[in-house]
DNA sequence: TTCTAGAATGCATACGAATGCACATACGCA
DNA sequence: TGCGTATGTGCATTCGTATGCATTCTAGAA
C-alpha cells in the first residue's frame, strides 16, 4: 500500500530528473523518444497518477468548471447536467456540482471559487451584480444558462448566458392554441420574476394581443408540481368559467396540472381543455401525457455553453456574450387542433 | 481587477504573519482575538478567499468526493445526486461528478484519482476488483451505491456498498401479486448480471414458488426505457397467453412498459393486467401511473452512504462494510387487489 | 517579585508539479 | 574547422497554504 507515488519516485526510478518526468505528462513539451519510455515504464511500474492538485496550483488551471444547479426534479436540467459533463469531458474539463439549496447562492458561490475553478455555469439562481464581479475578478468566467441578468445593460459584459427562445417559443404556442380554436386561454407562470417565465409571458400575451385575444386567467406555478397543482385547482375552481386552454410554463408543472384536471376534476384532456407546457422533456412524450409542447433544444444549448467557456478560456479579454437558441413546436395531443 | 489575493497580501495590510492569516482560517488554530479581528478586516477589504487548491496540497485533503453515475434518465438517480449532494455539503465535502458513458469506467477513474478525492460513489459501474485495489491504494476509499461487487469474499475489504433490501423487495410484490390472483406472471429484469436485478429476479422467483407460482414469462429491458418497451411488446405478443400481471425491474422500465400496454395493445391496467415496479420514483405517483412499487428510501441509502464514507475519512483501518436498507411496499392502482 | 504554564506569533519549510534559464548535445552548412 | 540553430536535459524556483519549532508574550501562582 504505497501512499504518493511523486514524480520524484519515477524520476529517480528512471534515472531521470522529475522535469523529465513531468514534460513527459505534459502535452507539446520537448522530451526524446528514450526519456519518455524510461519514464512511462518507470511511471507504469509505480502506479504514478500525476497530481491534479499540484498541477492546478502552479499552471493556475483546476480543469474545474463549476456547475450550479437548484432541483433536478425537473427533468429537464438532469438531461442538461448530463450532457454538459459528457461535453465538457471532452475538453479535458470536469463538473463540481452544486445544489443551490434556498437563498444561500452567495456562500455557495464563496466555496465554488475556493477551488479556483475555470468557469461557472449557473442554471439555477440570478446572479447579482456584486457576484457577478466576484466571479470577474476571481478569473472565473460565468456562464448562465437558460436565464439572463436583469440590468442587461449594466452586466452585460459581466457573464455570457444561453438561452432559448422563450418569447419566440410562446408565440408560436399562442398561435397554436388560437388557430385551435379555443376561446379562454389561461397562462400558470414559473416563477414570476425569471428572465424564462418574462419573456415567456411576454411573447405569449403579445402574440395573443395581436390574433384579438388575451389571457383570460392566470395563476401562478413557480416552476414546482405541487405549486402548479395548486395552480391548476385555482384556475378551475369557478366551473362556470372554466378556461379551454392552459398554457403551462414548464412541461414539469403541466403534468401536475393534467394530473389535477383529469384525476380530481374528471375533465378529459384535450376535449375539455387543452393543455401545453415547455421544455419537451421525455415525459412529455409518454403515452399518458403526450403533451403538446415547445421544445428547448438541450443539445444546442449546451452546445452553445461550451462554445462560450471555452472562448472565455481560451482568450482573455473576450467580452461575453449571449447566444439564443431557436424554439420548436411540437404538437401532441394534449391540445385540440380543429376549431370547435 | 485585482487576480489573486493571497494570504501574503492579506498578512501585510494586517500587518502580521502569513501564518497568522492561516490559523485565522483554520477552525481550533491559536489566535488572539484582536488579530482574528485584524486578518478578517484585511481579508474583507481585498476579497481574500483561501485557496483550497493550496489548501489540499499540503493538508491531502482534497474534500472532494468523486460520483460516478450511468444516466440520469432514471429519475432514481438525480434525485440520489441531489440528496447526496446536499448531505456532503454538510460535511464540508463537494461533489465531483462523472457520469460514466459506455464502458471507458476506467479510464474515467484515473481522472477521478487525479483529483485526489478524499473518496468515491459509484452508482454507476461495477468496480473491478484491479479498480477498487487501485483506490484503496491511492487512499480513496469507495462506496459502491445500489449495487454490490461480485465476488464478495475477495472484495468485500475493498469497498463499502450501500443497497436497499431488493431481495425481500422483491418478495413483497411476489406475494402482492399472488394476492391479488394473479396466475400468468411476467418479469421483466433490468441489466440481467446487476447485483441489483439479480437479488431483485432471485427475491422474486423464490416466493413464487413458497407461494406455488413460477414466473410464467420473462424478458430483459436493461434498465432502459426502449429495450422495456420492446420488451413488453414480445411479453404480450401471443395474445392467447398473455400475462395477466407484470413486474417490472424498475419503475422507469415500467412506464414504458405502461405505455405500451394502454396505448399500442389498448389493454386496460389493473383490469387486463396489473403492472408493477421499483424504486418509488416520484412518477410512480403521478396520476396517469400510480405504479404499485417497491420503495428504495432514497432518503435512508443517502444517510447510508454518508455514514460509510465519513467513517472511512476519519478512522484510517476501518474496514468498509456494507449497509441494507429496508424497502416498503407501495400499493397504488396499478395492480389488481382482489382475488379475480 | 519571580517563576512557570500556556497562549500567541513568526520563521522556515514542505506539499508535488511546471517552467524559465542555462547548458549540453547533435546536426547542417559554409 | 567553425558557426548557428534546434533539440533535450537538469537545476532551481515558484504556486499558496499549513504547520513544526522556537520564541515571545501574558497571566496566574508562589
Amino acid at each position: 500500500m504505497k501512499a504518493n507515488v511523486t514524480s520524484f519516485h519515477v524520476a529517480l526510478l528512471a534515472q531521470v530528473s522529475q522535469s523529465a518526468v513531468s514534460r513527459t505528462f505534459t502535452p507539446g513539451a520537448s522530451v526524446s523518444d528514450l526519456t519518455r519510455k524510461r519514464v512511462m515504464d518507470a511511471a507504469k511500474k509505480l502506479g504514478y497518477r500525476p497530481n491534479a492538485i499540484a498541477r492546478s496550483l502552479i499552471t493556475k488551471k483546476s480543469r474545474i468548471v463549476g456547475v450550479v444547479m437548484n432541483r433536478l426534479d425537473n427533468q429537464f436540467y438532469p438531461l442538461v447536467l448530463q450532457n454538459l459533463s459528457q461535453r465538457l469531458r471532452e475538453y479535458g474539463l470536469h463538473v463540481l456540482l452544486f445544489i443551490s439549496e434556498n437563498s444561500n447562492s452567495d456562500s455557495m458561490l464563496a466555496e465554488i471559487l475556493q477551488y479556483q475553478v475555470d468557469g461557472i455555469v449557473m442554471a439555477s439562481t440570478v446572479l447579482s451584480s456584486a457576484l457577478a464581479r466576484d466571479c470577474a475578478n476571481a478569473g472565473s468566467p460565468v456562464v448562465l444558462f437558460n436565464r439572463m441578468t436583469r440590468q442587461a445593460a449594466n452586466e452585460e459584459h459581466l457573464a455570457s448566458a444561453v438561452t432559448s427562445d422563450n418569447e419566440a417559443g410562446a408565440r408560436l404556442m399562442a398561435r397554436h392554441l388560437v388557430a385551435g380554436g379555443h376561446q379562454r386561454i389561461a397562462y400558470i407562470a414559473g416563477v414570476e420574476e425569471s428572465s424564462t417565465n418574462l419573456d415567456r409571458e411576454r411573447g405569449f400575451r403579445e402574440e395573443l394581443a395581436v390574433l384579438g385575444k388575451r389571457i383570460h386567467a392566470r395563476a401562478v406555478g413557480n416552476y414546482n408540481f405541487e405549486v402548479a397543482a395548486q395552480a391548476a385547482r385555482l384556475l378551475f375552481s369557478d366551473s362556470a368559467d372554466r378556461p379551454d386552454a392552459v398554457f403551462v410554463g414548464s412541461d414539469h408543472m403541466a403534468i401536475a396540472v393534467m394530473d389535477v384536471l383529469r384525476c380530481e376534476l374528471g375533465l378529459r384532456i384535450p376535449e375539455d381543455v387543452s393543455v401545453a407546457g415547455f421544455d419537451d422533456v421525455p415525459q412529455a412524450a409518454w403515452g399518458a401525457y403526450q403533451i403538446t409542447t415547445v421544445e428547448q433544444s438541450v443539445h444546442e444549448m449546451i452546445e452553445a455553453t461550451a462554445t462560450l467557456l471555452q472562448e472565455q478560456l481560451e482568450a482573455s479579454g473576450v467580452l461575453p456574450r449571449t447566444i439564443t437558441v431557436p424554439c420548436r413546436l411540437v404538437v401532441r395531443a394534449s391540445t385540440r387542433k380543429e376549431l370547435a
